[in-house]
DNA sequence: TTGACATATTCTTATATGGGAATATACAGT
DNA sequence: ACTGTATATTCCCATATAAGAATATGTCAA
């Protein structure tokens, strides 16, 4: 196989930074025409129509024809499963007085860990 | 141009499902060898070989040989980019509540959009 | 040294880009 | 119908995968 297609998910869909700034474009909630993403992206408009499309397909936008304009919209809903997923490391730079916590629960984790008899590499040199 | 590196930036990183599982493995913070982490995502020692090497590349784990192991560590500080970047958009699914918030805000944006000269075409319709 | 184990690297191959240029499609106004 | 505007699509191409197989490298142990 080879990598993942861009519409396959919104991580692949995110991935490149063009669309991201078309995304940024759109936070406001407001719908925009092409033209308008275009001029305020500056990038021909068959690559912001080629973006955009990606983030129809994946859904992160939503589209409506109107007169001779397809206002795009956000759909930012879509974007939560990677605020979700990049929550879990959240607590690691949230306050960075919380190393020291951080050292004691990692602690913690390994007593438990070692408790619970969870076989890790062969070589049993850790302390 | 083709599509950018998977190594150009955590974004492109983190696009591939099978790193996030990896990176889920080293949530905990306690660093594990590469043959602990084939054992966690039952994926083959070369597939998750690349993947490490592809997440180090990008700063999002560490490694440090010990003896004949290579313990690989989480970096979760190189997450909060993707943190960041992603927050701009949690006020749109943290209370359902909020809708009538956004919409309101919406409004507000609207006029101001008016007021600013943004040509939005009139009528409507869909397909 | 020999052998077993742990990990990385080097192929190959099928596939998917993203940009640019050119073109097609759709709609509005006259 | 004709023209101008708005947007999408197609074609070409350089590049980059990710998986699989095979192999190489590195390290411990007897």
């Amino acid at each position: 196989m080879a990598r993942a297609a861009t519409t396959a998910d919104v991580f692949n869909a995110i991935a490149e930074p063009r669309r991201r700034e078309i995304i940024g474009v759109l936070v406001d909630g407001q719908e925009r025409a092409v033209g308008d993403v275009v001029r305020l992206v500056r990038l021909p408009q068959p690559a912001v129509s080629k973006h955009l499309g990606v983030l129809r397909r994946v859904g992160v936008v939503t589209v409506v024809k109107r007169g001779q304009h397809r206002m795009y919209r956000l759909n930012a809903a879509e974007l939560k499963p990677v605020h979700d997923w990049v929550r879990m490391f959240e607590k690691y730079w949230t306050h960075q007085i919380s190393r020291i916590k951080e050292r004691a629960e990692q602690k913690a984790a390994e007593a438990i860990g070692q408790a619970h008899g969870a076989k890790l590499s062969s070589g049993k040199n850790e302390e």
